[in-house]
DNA sequence: CTCGGCGCTGTGAGGGCGCTGAGGACGCCG
DNA sequence: CGGCGTCCTCAGCGCCCTCACAGCGCCGAG
């Protein structure tokens, strides 16, 4: 899962990252409003974080500019005002969620898991395929009712392949939304941990198809 | 836009009906946690408000209920709790947003149309043409409800004939389209592929046209 | 009926694609 | 500092796909 992160304190933006890596999600950061639209235009992110006060572009415009564009990416606003009106302005100009500052971590793990699972075509909290199951809560995941011990790395690919079982993934999306690079990393890390994954799982769980990318059994 | 609203406390439950009727809403109100449930499974609704707190079945379990039984409406969660672990339990059990009382009627406002926002997930197009079905989404090829294994010049080749079931489509044509050389490469390949598909798809689904081309029965 | 050309298919070579085991780089912890 | 776990690179290998080729069948024209 690839995120966006806008937001102006050094420290603050920091954190995030280094928090939302540790769950397994890729984070860009952007520092500005103009930076940050710019790189959510380019696309590939699966949720942003946005703060609201920005230098360049209020957070609010930033937002506003995105819909305009037919662009609906899930936006997480951050604001430290907690006025009323200001929260119904944001989600009004097009945010999906918002949060006060000071917020709590754990608040926002939950609403960006929420926002997540919003616009899949199926939301189920724990995620199930056959007798595998993910639990994004707790991360955790198990087998036929057995735990599975993974790397954050292994966890993170099967996430992605579980929000869409049976659909086919290409090594190419796989290195943009769950490695950070797409163009400069080789594509044989994924045959490698598709093959991590096919050990800990049982080897008929992640189908190939050849030349297209890879499929979870349904 | 149809809303449910599961509220014990009647006066609360009043206002909310009577305020969300002058936006425009039709509102049905369910009093407990069984009958919203039994209300919520009826269908129908384009979105939820459910208190947490509720006479026979708590909102967290209403949810849980609502989501194993594959019901994937919209919930917008209420509770007079604002410990942090509240509210992520609240959203991992599935709800959508959650607001803590006593809340801003502006706010579970602009909340709920954020909720009702998002967008209706895009059904992936399946092209269809007799008893073959092809789905571009998961690759995946069946005819008469059997899948059929294509290599990825087939599926290639297929998919573009089935983009205009009973034209007449010329070998140039496909060389453009389905390989990269349309002169290099001698016409004849495509007669090998129409033959491999003609192997896996039935003789007669693919009509050749005699110094044209060929055409996809319908 | 004859003949030419178009299309079909079996065969086989080549090469691209994906899998795997080995091992190095790095960070973490005792 | 050494051990451990994770991440990733690399090279070798095996298989399947792709496609060229040639021979033959069939269709249509004269």
């Amino acid at each position: 899962m690839r995120l966006l992160v806008v937001e102006d304190e050094a420290r603050l933006a920091a954190a995030l990252q280094r928090g939302l890596q540790a769950e397994g999600f890729v984070v860009d950061v952007a520092a500005t409003g103009p930076a940050g639209l710019d790189a959510a235009r380019h696309g590939g992110y699966d949720a942003m974080i946005l703060d609201v006060m920005l230098p360049g572009l209020s957070g609010y415009e930033v937002v506003r500019r995105l819909r305009a564009e037919q662009h609906w990416l899930p936006v997480l606003m951050l604001s430290a005002k907690d006025g009323e009106y200001d929260q119904a302005d944001g989600l009004d100009c097009g945010a999906d969620d918002y949060l006060t500052k000071p917020f709590s971590y754990v608040v926002l793990l939950a609403r960006l898991r929420a926002l997540l699972r919003r616009g899949a075509p199926e939301r189920p909290t724990v995620l199930a395929v056959g007798d595998l199951r993910l639990d994004p809560a707790r991360r955790r995941v198990t087998r036929a009712d057995a735990e599975v011990a993974l790397t954050a790395r292994e966890y993170a690919l099967l996430d992605y392949l579980m929000r869409r079982p049976g659909q086919v993934i290409s090594k190419i999306e796989l290195l943009d939304h769950v490695w950070d690079a797409s163009l400069e990393t080789a594509p044989n890390v994924v045959e490698v941990y598709v093959g991590y994954l096919r050990r800990k799982l049982g080897r008929d769980r992640l189908e190939t198809v050849r030349g297209a990318g890879y499929r979870l059994a349904t």
